[in-house]
DNA sequence: ACCCTTATGTGACGTAGTCACCCATAGGGA
DNA sequence: TCCCTATGGGTGACTACGTCACATAAGGGT
């Protein structure tokens, strides 16, 4: 009776086969489509996500309208922020947008309360998430506050380029990444470039010197 | 049985007679003077602290020396900083401080994973004092990253002053509240003397026109 | 080839943070 | 009382970042 993905939660393999056949009963398999507004403010969060395939970006748009990426969550891993948004009184100006076609698991808040419930295995689960999610959250403060941009921005560019060091992103979403301005991104960008670290062309970068980004990452 | 503590925290005096007992039997009201450090990076967590009298300031140190204050906890609130600090591995560089003599009622771990599992109640007061944690952080990350300096210290100033608009610190601990260098605090605190908004001398400041600081903080 | 949308470049300017100082004030001891 | 000293606060010069108002360019579609 406990679904295949099961497995894809190390921590939920420890729950006792009565406990995973019924989270497997009660709970849903759900795909969406990338692009998929998770929650938001206003929206009313009814499941608790585990996720299967793809990632969630989570992020906060300002009332000027500026915005910043706070976290993301992959698979393999659960989605406080729902569960969060309905405690919380204080309407919070989070959302969180699939960036792939997403696979996940949504747990009815009712089975989610059982689960806590029941199951210590599953509190920890739980915890562990919230804990992660707040390590994140002071990492993004820590950065804002104090950082440069041009340590960020090599930081996020080592972060985001794949095996070749090849990105495909703008400027622009670049400068939401790190919760700035796209001007500056570019400016610094321009200037990575002009040190042959990188290779600008619309729309994507090719990273050449990933040693030198790493150094200004790391602070020099 | 239920200690004269349990009415403090009005979530807990839904807890059934036999879980109030429970709490109270294994919990420890403790005191602790102003300046003492509650957590910080490298110090285990034991317990699950409830607190009854004072408060305790959360805030982050940068490598380069800088600080910010992220959130006070008071009275009736608990501090699950101190908990999730332990199932984070991340070590996260958080720091929790009295800032006036403090009485809390300090909860072992062992009782605190009893209590969740126990009672639905415990959980939720739990949980919401997560999420207004987590809701507190997302503040600090939208006013660090989008806000007007000038525009947070007349927050702050209204915040932390008296009835008669009195503020006992120093421009040092005013830049600490919102995480910036003292030098940008005199500046401006100097300019709103300017324009009559308040008066300093030397480790005080008294607000003379609030409606002007509140227009400032409320945007204008 | 043309057009149109979206991405990027740029100068000028204002605000914030840093550095290196200096000066002022309060409170204690001689 | 006077002076000393520790701490708090003031200031100019400079760099970094954010904002505004544009100009320019690169592709995709028809």
């Amino acid at each position: 009776m406990s679904p295949d993905w099961i497995p894809r939660f190390p921590e939920l393999t420890k729950l006792t086969p009565a406990e995973q056949t019924l989270i497997a009963e009660r709970a849903q398999v759900v795909s969406l489509p990338a692009q998929t507004t998770v929650f938001a403010p206003g929206l009313p969060a009814e499941n608790f996500l585990l996720l299967l395939d793809g990632t969630v970006r989570v992020q906060q748009v300002s009332s000027g309208g500026r915005e910043i990426v706070l976290y993301r969550v992959s698979s393999g891993e659960s989605c406080i922020m729902t569960t969060a948004c309905l405690l919380s009184q204080d309407t919070y100006n989070a959302e969180g947008v699939t960036e792939t076609p997403v696979q996940a698991v949504a747990v009815p808040r009712a089975t989610f309360d059982e689960m806590m419930a029941r199951s210590a295995e599953f509190r920890r689960f739980v915890f562990a998430d919230y804990s992660s999610r707040i390590t994140d959250l002071l990492h993004v403060v820590e950065e804002v506050a104090f950082e440069r941009i041009d340590k960020r921005l090599a930081q996020k560019l080592a972060e985001l380029a794949d095996g070749e060091g090849r990105l495909t992103l703008t400027h622009q979403e670049l400068a939401v990444e790190l919760g700035t301005a796209r001007e500056v991104i570019s400016r610094h960008l321009k200037e990575f470039q002009r040190r042959d670290w990188l290779t600008l062309t619309r729309g994507h970068i090719q990273l050449s010197d990933r040693a030198a980004l790493a150094r200004l990452a790391a602070g020099d």
